[in-house]
DNA sequence: TTGTACGCGTTATCAC
DNA sequence: GTGATAACGCGTACAA
């Protein structure tokens, strides 16, 4: 565990000229460049990248904010997210909120704390107002929409993503569409349900079903649909994951899709290409990459970026 | 951004007295406690965390390595580590390699740069033997069977594991069954196919698909196994997605399962319960949370920790 | 009970 | 070209 005092003695210079030849600056002749390169290398020296920290003020990390880590709806944005940060040489601290106001507090006292150098948040409870109060910190950017300007932010334009759907639904001969929300007072939630009541003309309050997260909630919305007296004739889900739950269980339910019941799904993950799930094709992968770009060169004085992006219809078999 | 010399100077007193109150050490006088807590308050103190990493040497991180972050196979197990990780107030920098030996190098080499503390590996192709070059850095734990003594592992033994498997579909009454198994070469690939010969009389070797490893593999058998001339009568699989991948295809393409073909998958993951998916339930999550706790107690000077896991069935319908 | 002084390992500044 | 030396912000012997 040689530090660089140890490599300037063995090499008989300065400190100084050491962390010249590490970082590649000029003004140090051959010779002594090459006794301190050999004094590296038989005394096995790695840099400590704590004291480097500390010394430049630059951590080389961000966190990234999201509700579930194991949650497949943000597989794509992560890997995109990984993908960048690679190529940039820095690490993504990944924070798990579960939606709890006081883990995405945390999560942004990271960068109080100069533990990190930005923030990348997925999805948030937090309003963007306290958000702001983190931003003298380090750059913050998001993949939802309604973003202050000090704050970059990728995303969907949820309503119009909606709106597509929506109308690839009428264009289809479909009238009587339900929609399946996460969260119901999550923003794209609000979003959402606007464009279904300015949208479709049958839309009703009753068909609007609320609290879906994962591929379980799905299984568990086919009973619920079952009991209904008066049933839509197509389910327009906010994420391909509960699709697939009700997809399944659904046809396993001796209900024939999309005869009895048309299905849309949402983001294009890839596994409802198997099952033939019809969906709008969001581009997380994109978002995340583009995410990282913005909060990467925010640090260098870029000003903020707010980018929507749009979903495209992915057609299946089940509608 | 005041520091600890400024509170100092506000509250006029020493750091020493400043760094005592920040870590509840004893001898402080109330008085003196009292104008640090208001000097701290009244400047806005954050404690700068980098800094601390310096002085303890100690980053309160570790370094989670593992192929594909967006590959639900993953999901559980980071769940698992995300709780631990929580709890103890550390912090998880993930590490996507893609299988890449020179990514599973740049991960554990964060060790020898003192960036985290200790490192999570959940798969790998970088041999044990290397691994253990790394060890002398810091506690290493694998999710993965086979590790030397000096490198702690809690995993599945895969070999049982399948052997179990293949008693379920024997019982069941399958006899001519086939394999699917991810990457060719792995450890668990070995095993399995070990456990495969071993248990089955009528085990053959153009019955071990290989080379399957996401929820499109397992679309793409489909094809490759209707073009058989004789056919397996039922299919295990070693991941879940790729059974769901096979089973929404072949469903599509006409095959009835399990008339035609019985599938059994390996996992347990939640959306195989829509589609009615028989598999092996893997204690995925609790495999995260005792590897956070080994890695974590092996630097307080617990020993290297080895433990194995067992897999139960999870009855479906496709069985 | 309190404070001074130093170490942690690096980069940056400035004089030579 | 080169090298002292001062930051960076914290914890902690050791002295008082």
């Amino acid at each position: 565990m040689a530090n660089i005092r140890d490599i300037a003695k063995h090499a008989d210079v300065s400190v100084t000229t050491v962390s010249r030849v590490i970082n590649a600056h000029p003004y140090v002749s051959d010779e002594k460049r090459e006794r301190v390169q050999r004094a590296m290398k038989e005394l096995g020296y790695l840099r400590n990248q704590q004291a480097l920290t500390l010394s430049t003020g630059r951590t080389q990390r961000f966190v990234v904010v999201l509700p579930y880590m194991d949650h497949p709806y943000y597989g794509l944005f992560v890997n995109g997210l990984a993908k960048a940060a690679l190529g940039k040489d820095y690490r993504l601290v990944m924070w798990q909120t579960e939606y709890r106001l006081d883990q995405e507090r945390q999560a942004l006292d990271l960068l109080k704390h100069r533990e990190v150098d930005g923030a990348i948040v997925l999805s948030h409870t937090m309003t963007f107002e306290e958000m702001e109060t983190y931003r003298a910190y380090g750059p913050i950017s998001v993949a939802t929409v309604g973003a202050p300007e000090t704050i970059s932010s990728v995303h969907v334009d949820h309503y119009t993503a909606f709106q597509t759907g929506l109308r690839v639904l009428t264009e289809a001969g479909y009238e009587d569409v339900g929609i399946v929300l996460s969260r119901p007072d999550s923003p794209s939630s609000i979003v959402r349900q606007q464009a279904y009541f300015d949208e479709v003309a049958s839309a009703r309050e009753r068909w609007v079903y609320s609290g879906y997260l994962t591929s379980e909630d799905g299984k568990r919305l086919v009973s619920a649909f079952l009991s209904e007296q008066e049933r839509p004739r197509a389910l327009f889900f906010s994420s391909d994951y509960v699709a697939l739950g009700f997809l399944g269980e659904a046809t396993r339910s001796g209900l024939q899709v999309p005869h009895d019941i048309a299905v849309l799904g949402f983001d294009g993950h890839p596994i409802g290409q198997a099952f033939g799930l019809s969906t709008m094709r969001s581009p997380n992968e994109d978002i995340g990459r583009a995410l990282f770009e913005a909060t990467f060169q925010e640090m260098t004085g870029a000003p903020v970026v707010q980018e929507s992006l749009t979903v495209t219809y992915l057609s299946g078999t089940t509608l």
